[in-house]
RNA sequence: GCGAAAGUAGCUCAUUUGGUAGAGCACGACCUUGCCAAGGUCGGGGUGGCCAGUUCGAGCCUGGUCUUUCGCUCCA
């Protein structure tokens, strides 16, 4: 049904500053690469978004349940997580091959071919030197260190290489207003996922709440990355929030959890109506640190299939962590009894299943779904264009649109007192400016699904024209079913 | 990060070889009208992304820079 061009994504980022969905951050200093400001609309509906996924997880499942935990944690969260040793690399690129090494990797390699040619000591006086500039960030002594070897790209042979750059993917800033001896000692970061939040809660949560195994946390919030190349509009950005459930399992139950919550999130992708086809799993072969088995849900956007939430059986390698790093237990006991032995499970480290989908990127998945460039036919023949966007109802930024048919004859004074009567369940918008079509079509542009007219005949017999976003059918309805009527699709 | 393209009003775009910027839509007020982007009158809005250079004169030529998009690369 949807008509897209090449441009469409082109028009959907348009469309989102035209109508107050997204902005550049900082647009009037030109912009801050890869962050984005959400408007007027673009709030509302991305807090419609947030307030869904949490609704189905919390509200939807008595065994789960949220927290808020804190952007800042303490600096060994980090070490622990794997976050600060495993992406803290000074690397450089050369710039013919455009292959990009590890500045030691390159290094160890070349003194390894002198190794084999016999030059022992130049070997061994060469890493000595790279030693003592690691432990010095001295990456222009490494750079030149590595021009003075003549050490060339094995790609392309060249010595043509780029400075030398470290790519942690952690922002970090001071913390506290009083200087330490060793600057260090007060650097924090800002967090790159907010699953630690998670983990380092486990027990508070699972102690106060009287969580008994298998049970979940869910969190929504932001996290941060400084990525090397941010790009696709919202897609990827520095700054971003993502919904996240971390369930915790008995080991061995893991593998079970891990296909429920694959299928159970797909599901709630397409209980929004969206399509199918436009779905699919993405498995991964290479795992990351922390994973025993992980997927992504991937979405056709108009640049291709990409990730928008991933499922990861995270193992017991989180809790493990915090437990060696912490010197704190991390054990649950359980006292379900195991059938094998007739004894209770006992103590140990459970597993986690992850579910973590990016909110922005969910954002994106919904806009691109939703916008179309619709040709209408007219009664006498001619064409039409509109923009619609086809969001799910319960999503919208505003549900109902409010449109007294003239400015006079008592017609606001209605609509107002319909206004009233509404706006404490749903949001809703009123305006009687400017002819009845074009005041629809202003509607249709972000996505409200009803529209309802007031007019002369109102009065007389208390009916209102509702007028429907998707199909632009109309009819007319008692003013007092109103409410009901948008009440019953937001659910 | 490398390569390519682009940047003129809120949006989409014009501006023929360098001579101090226009249109449509949108926006505001008023009049007329009243069920799918109506008409009229008036009005607001741009130091041409930014900074230099060449020139008597730069939106246009040159260099730099920022931002965005696309292709590689990367992505816990």
């Amino acid at each position: 049904m949807s008509i897209q061009s090449d441009n469409t994504f082109q028009a959907i980022i348009s469309h989102s500053k035209e109508y107050g969905f997204v902005f550049p951050s900082s647009e009037i200093y030109d912009g801050l690469s890869a962050v984005y400001d959400y408007g007027p609309n673009g709030s509302e509906l991305k807090k419609n978004i947030r307030d869904y996924w949490w609704k189905s997880m919390t509200q939807m499942h008595d065994n789960i349940v949220g927290i808020d935990a804190a952007i800042f944690m303490h600096p060994t969260t980090w070490k622990a997580s794997g976050h600060v040793d495993n992406f803290s690399d000074p690397m450089i690129d050369n710039k013919d091959s455009k292959k990009r090494y590890r500045v030691d990797h390159l290094v160890e390699a070349h003194a390894e071919k002198l190794a084999i040619e016999g030059e022992k000591e130049i070997e061994f006086a060469l890493l000595k030197q790279m030693d003592t500039l690691l432990a010095a960030d001295d990456y222009a002594g490494l750079k030149q260190l590595i021009l003075d070897n003549k050490i060339v790209c094995s790609v392309s042979g060249t010595a043509n290489w780029t400075d030398i750059r470290q790519f942690n993917l952690m922002f970090s800033t001071e913390f506290g207003a009083i200087a330490a001896d060793n600057p260090e000692d007060n650097k924090v970061y800002l967090r790159p996922e907010t699953a630690q939040g998670i983990f380092v809660n486990f027990l508070n949560v699972q102690k106060t709440a009287r969580m008994k195994i298998p049970f979940g946390i869910a969190q929504t919030g932001k996290a941060f990355r400084n990525e090397i190349v941010a790009r696709q509009f919202i897609f990827r950005m520095r700054e971003f929030e993502q919904m996240e459930m971390q369930f915790f399992v008995r080991p061995g139950t893991e593998g079970m959890w891990y296909q429920h919550w694959k299928e159970a999130r797909l599901q709630w992708h397409l209980s929004l109506g969206l399509p199918a086809e436009k779905y699919r799993y993405h498995d991964h072969v290479k795992l990351a640190h922390y994973a025993k088995e992980a997927c992504d849900i991937e979405y056709e956007f108009p640049f291709g299939f990409k990730e928008v939430e991933g499922i990861h059986s995270r193992s017991d390698f989180d809790l493990t962590q915090h437990q060696i790093f912490s010197k704190k237990k991390q054990n649950y006991f359980d006292n379900d009894i195991d059938e094998s032995t007739g004894k209770p499970y006992g103590n140990y480290i459970p597993y986690v299943v992850e579910t973590s989908i990016g909110l922005d990127r969910m954002f994106l998945l919904l806009l691109a779904n939703a916008y179309e460039e619709e040709t209408i036919t007219k009664e006498d023949g001619t064409t039409d264009s509109r923009v619609v966007l086809h969001l799910p109802a319960k999503l919208a930024p505003n549900k109902l649109a409010i449109l007294p048919l003239t400015k006079k004859d008592g017609l606001p004074e209605i609509a107002r007192d319909l206004m009233d009567e509404c706006k404490p369940y749903f949001k809703c918008f009123y305006e009687e400016k400017d002819a009845i079509g074009k005041r629809y079509r202003r509607q249709d542009a972000i996505g409200t699904p009803f529209c309802v007219t007031i007019d002369h005949q109102t009065i007389e017999d208390q009916t209102v024209t509702i007028r429907y976003r998707d199909s632009m059918l109309q009819e007319r309805i008692l003013l007092s079913k109103v409410k009901d009527l948008v009440l019953g699709e937001m659910v």
